[in-house]
DNA sequence: GGAATTATACATACGATGTACAATTAATCA
DNA sequence: TGATTAATTGTACATCGTATGTATAATTCC
């Protein structure tokens, strides 16, 4: 029966009526990370947020403990919502190249939030943790030993991170660590740069752009061909031949 | 000749006696440096660096616009330390190993500073371009074409860029991001994780703990091969046989 | 039903931060 | 010398995270 009450959560202290929707930890995410998303991390306060759930700032730590909890409870929801296309029954290779572009996906769906979820990421757990199984199921069929497989998975973490971060604190579709570089070469003392004064005046105008995901591609082939390589070489160690 | 001044640069604003040593951007970055590899990120305030220095917290602004520009200036400084053995003459992989060794040193020996190197290194560029230098030198020789040798380096670079920052991050000589699973494995619903838990469980007690040294080298292994693989198949392709 | 307890939200306030602005002083140059 | 410029200081403000205390509605227990 419709309570005169006008404007939803306005006045009044205490606990909130049962009519209205209470303050959850899941609201406040969503909230924050449509600030996030939206405005950068910048434009993440308490204060903020808690204004757009028209709410008193105090009230969010009723459910979170502080704007850090916020924050790393952003990444968690990110994360959890990682999903890879399914590719079981594939070989490895294509099994490990899967996880890579989920991992990616991730990041980039998010690209304000990057710097956190590659600096968060390793403390998160729980999605992190689930996330990471279909690349230790992969990478055990390569039959390298548990502890080249830890490594190797890191590896490949690392390199996804590294190049997310890359990818999303460039603008959008512009340069990399790489071809940032081209416009600054110009402007060097003659041959102090020579190498990298060859490679980019090869590359011509055309290539200056850096085609991102031509540019994971290549380093997610390196990297499994090179798994490949140390899986092959630990198996002719076994059975020499 | 003696001046009494009794303690140095205490009292008197206006311009500093020509006695006294100036206030230099060198001096503010080095401050603000050992702040922060001593106490963290989060001692560095504009405040506390002007404390440090015995002064006035604005006339930092005089020599640096404010305080990201002291940040990215940390960056470049530290990056401008960046000491190669020399590898001339060796052969190109070793040449590739040799900056990455170089690159990670400089990310562990400022570990505090970890996140604000792996996200603003594209932008600071002179020292980071000089630095990059040699890895592009030895790039080129694997005979790939220039774009493929952009890519390469950009891989190589996020993958020691995504190593360092997982290795900064945590407790020395601790875990990583694989192995920091290993304690909640145990904790998880059965067989939620299956693969993970078999690596895990396989490397024993004693394999928990990361060696951080080896895992690096690992990855490292892993690009390389990588990138002499694709270098094999362009060479391949060029002059079939 | 009424009283005690607990969950949730609000109000106020404190210390810290980055920095805009303007005044102050000393070196430098005409 | 007087004018200009470079370097420093002092004050003040808006904003931030959050500690602390209070108010009120829901829930629980008798």
């Amino acid at each position: 029966m419709g309570n005169g009450k006008g404007e939803a959560r306005r006045r009044g202290a205490g606990r909130p009526r049962a009519g209205q929707e209470p303050l959850t930890r899941e609201r406040i995410l969503d909230a924050a990370l449509r600030i996030v998303d939206g405005e950068g991390m910048g434009a993440l306060s308490m204060r903020r947020l808690a204004a757009d759930l028209g709410v008193n700032p105090m009230s969010i730590y009723h459910h979170l403990p502080g704007k850090d909890a916020v924050v790393s409870g952003l990444v968690g929801v990110v994360f959890s919502g990682m999903r890879m296309l399914p590719s079981e029954g594939l070989p490895w290779q294509e099994r490990v190249r899967a996880y890579a572009h989920a991992h990616r996906g991730i990041v980039r769906s998010h690209p304000n939030l990057a710097l956190q979820i590659v600096s968060n990421a390793a403390a998160v757990s729980e999605a992190v943790l689930s996330g990471a199984e279909p690349l230790y199921g992969a990478l055990e069929e390569t039959g390298l030993p548990p502890k080249t497989i830890v490594r190797a998975a890191d590896s490949l973490v690392d390199f996804v991170q590294g190049f997310s971060l890359g990818e999303a604190s460039n603008p959008s579709g512009g340069f990399d660590i790489g071809s940032e570089l081209l416009a600054r070469i110009e402007t060097q003392p003659a041959d102090n740069v020579p190498a990298l004064r060859r490679v980019f005046e090869a590359l011509g105008e055309e290539g200056a752009r850096y085609d991102f995901d031509a540019g994971f591609e290549v380093g997610l082939d390196i990297l499994v061909r090179g798994i490949e390589v140390i899986a092959a070489e630990g198996a002719r160690r076994e059975r020499p031949g």
